[in-house]
DNA sequence: AGAAAAATTGTCCAATTGGTCAAAAAACTC
DNA sequence: GAGTTTTTTGACCAATTGGACAATTTTTCT
């Protein structure tokens, strides 16, 4: 879907566009784009700045690829939101799909927020298309979910920018979180999904006013 | 509370310490610390580079003063969280001042969200202690509510930072939020209001499970 | 093994960057 | 309005940065 990747590759290339972009995306996340250097990348990586530049003709190359390779990944759990099934369930189980992602890969959480923060100026386009039509269909899901009356009356965008907002920021806020919260990993995000979970049911839920 | 602040300063150097911090939250919001240069400020704001190294002796002391100048306001709004009102109504109030700052204070907030993205340099100190303390006092006072059986048995940790990601959302991601809604911005926060306002009033209420 | 191709690196460069400094200009004081 | 202080700026500098390149080393292929 993102680019032909990967084609005619050698295994050493394969291999060392990997690690490049490991670590690429450590220092991304870290630093954000401006402020990532090749050095800190080279450092990361374990190889030298000409060797990396081999692999990725500029700086803005392993960006763009470590991004795009993650796009893909990112909005899958949207995908997995199927219109047959239990209404709550589906919307649960894309929570808690959102929350595990932070939890297991707040990098790259982190590279995405930098990159919406700071204008989106590679993924823009993708937003603006790929996502706003997946999300489009998905929000006309809820809408019919609502009509048959198996949701509550809830505006679908909203819906979805607040479990977004809600999972991302236990991956984007972790500094913040973990000044006020003194627990261990595992405590805080069994607390988060009970209380995500809490919030969700009551939101979702088609009785009350 | 912050620092002793402008004390004996000369009407020039006020104003000129109030542009130069005014175009720095320009530069400094879109760009980060990193990625935000002098240069950039210079042109922002109309002086010289050297005049601006005048004022502030480096970069990063533009920075300090311009996110600390900010702090106390950030965090206002939660000290106006009342023991003595209606519990849901505090809390929806608290909702919509930070929803509000959000819409007008965009900047400032994508401010703050890049510097604890990227570790929070600069404020950790105060997230872990002054942040810490008055969230500690306020989620005592939601704990009394729930034992009064006023509020819904919730986290009360878990409900600031669901909160703080909702409306922040708004702001920080705003780039997201316009790809996939064409709205007027009005329009928006009208919208967004009257979602988060309903979830906060289905989470909270005391009644049901 | 030996030739060819691929991978790696030391060295270098130009542009950008944060910051200095002395001199000029403007503002203030009496 | 002369003298003093404050403000402003042009010119400059050293460090960092992204990147180029030729030479060397390693791998691959026959």
């Amino acid at each position: 879907m993102t680019l032909a990747a990967n084609k005619n590759l050698s295994r050493i290339q394969k291999e060392k566009r990997s690690t490049i972009k490991k670590a690429a995306l450590e220092v991304f996340a870290e630093y954000g784009l401006r402020g990532a250097t090749l050095d800190k990348i080279a450092i990361a990586s374990g190889l030298t700045k000409p060797n990396i530049l081999y692999y990725y003709s500029s700086k803005d190359k392993i960006y763009f690829d470590v991004l795009s390779g993650l796009l893909d990944e990112w909005v899958a759990p949207l995908h997995e939101i199927s219109p047959n099934g239990d209404p709550i369930e589906e919307l649960l189980g894309y929570m808690r799909a959102k929350l595990t992602m932070s939890k297991q890969k707040p990098q790259e959480s982190k590279l995405f927020a930098t990159e919406i923060l700071h204008g989106a100026p590679l993924t823009q386009n993708v937003l603006a298309t790929s996502l706003k039509k997946t999300l489009d269909e998905k929000v006309a899901v809820i809408n019919k979910w609502i009509s048959e009356k198996k949701l509550a009356h809830v505006n679908g965008y909203h819906l979805f920018f607040s479990i977004w907002a809600m999972t991302q920021h236990y991956a984007d806020f972790d500094i913040q979180v973990r000044s006020i919260l003194d627990q261990s990993e595992d405590d805080l995000f069994k607390d988060a999904e009970e209380y995500l979970t809490s919030v969700l049911l009551r939101t979702l839920d088609a009785k009350a006013p």
